[in-house]
DNA sequence: ACGCGACTGGCAGGTTGTTGCCACCCCTCC
DNA sequence: GGAGGGGTGGCAACAACCTGCCAGTCGCGT
């Protein structure tokens, strides 16, 4: 057994281990709040926790369910669409934020639980139940929560620019002129810039400075 | 003792333990590298190290010491300067990424020290040494240092900006045109337009695109 | 066939942005 | 005092960008 308890934070070694500690409480929560860095996030904890019994597949019916995401985690079609459903058949509520954030569970906001460097190996989970550290987890869970924007409007203006071709994005953020990016998309600089003043609007801006920065913030470019 | 060594992953919780566990070693090495999300990243395990005698306060001659920073972290022209004297005076390499890159510790590439949640109370540490995970974080490491801007060459590109009033950014990133952003300024727009100009040949940008982009990826605003 | 809607692309008028020129002002130094 | 350097701001020429207009093309439906 490799967890230690100490000072209301222990510190679970891999999924098994953390269903192993927490899946029973995750199991009767009834509100649980996630914030992930990517999608596949808490995929495996959650497998894991299916595979031993201890998890529902499905989360039951009643439980407060919010989770958080960054940009890149909503931006392709298919994954926003997943999210989208997952939102509906569950009564979660997802919502996109820009600010960083680390993966993050929240239990009952009594547990808060968090994930280590993922790239290292086998992942370490903090599991905190000290209850100061667990609020203060908890405030700024609920700081960034207020800052994002809810999954169907990230999801309206993303979908609006994902639909015009990412290249001009990318010929932007290159510094092309107008007349050199049309002629290297095989377009008329009159549909070019239409397609640079729908973008310019898809992404609420009125200069391209402007442009520039919200595309960069949203992981576009 | 909370520290539990398996696969060699060892968790130590606070900056005592991980000099505790650690010091010595550092104290020995002949390679150090450090990946830091802020100024004061190691700095409570350093000064936890010289509390303990371990960690002599200055690194002893001949260790190839190099260090990675976010860009916030060398913005500010004070902390800059801090810098670029201890490079100078400690033979250091340090580079600035825009990179995402996690709190890393590298010592004689045999073993990697990763920092968990700084928010989260008394902060976890991982001491890796298990070879192929040592192997892969370094790795990582030097694709980092290798697409990443030398301090001073950042520093000479960030103190032009720093110079020009950091206002032109915040009119530039809220999409005002120029005749206005220069009346709210007290300027000419003649002399407005100077400063977006210098402003813009300091991001190595051809357009207000992507000089928006730039910017904000530099963390400016 | 015709009508309609959607889209493209050239053209042109207007706005915004880029930059050189030059008069003017202020400060420092000899 | 004059010379020189640095900076501002108005003006103007030019480039780049914004957008309406309209002719033409294509696809679809009746």
């Amino acid at each position: 057994m490799s967890t230690r308890s100490a000072e209301g934070v222990a510190v679970v070694h891999g999924e098994d281990e953390l269903v192993a500690r927490t899946g029973h409480l995750i199991a009767a929560a009834t509100d649980v709040a996630f914030a992930a860095t990517t999608l596949h996030t808490w995929r495996a904890a959650r497998r894991a926790g299916e595979a031993t019994g201890v998890v529902a597949s499905e989360p039951p019916d009643g439980v407060r369910l919010r989770k958080i995401y960054l940009p890149n985690a909503a931006l392709d079609p298919a994954a926003a669409r997943d999210l989208a459903r997952f939102c509906e058949s569950h009564g979660a509520s997802i919502r996109i934020t820009t600010d960083d954030i680390n993966d993050t569970m929240l239990i009952d906001r009594r547990i808060a639980i968090l994930g280590g460097d993922p790239r290292a190996g086998r992942r370490t989970y903090s599991v905190i139940t000290q209850p100061d550290v667990v609020a203060g987890v908890a405030a700024l869970f609920d700081a960034v929560w207020r800052n994002a924007t809810d999954l169907s409007d990230f999801d309206a203006q993303v979908a609006e620019i994902r639909d015009i071709a990412p290249q001009v994005l990318d010929l932007l953020s290159r510094g092309v002129k107008d007349e050199a990016a049309a002629r290297s998309l095989g377009l008329g600089v009159r549909t070019y810039r239409r397609r640079v003043a729908e973008l310019m609007s898809a992404l609420g801006a009125e200069s391209r400075f402007q442009a520039g920065v919200r595309a960069r913030e949203l992981g576009l470019v």
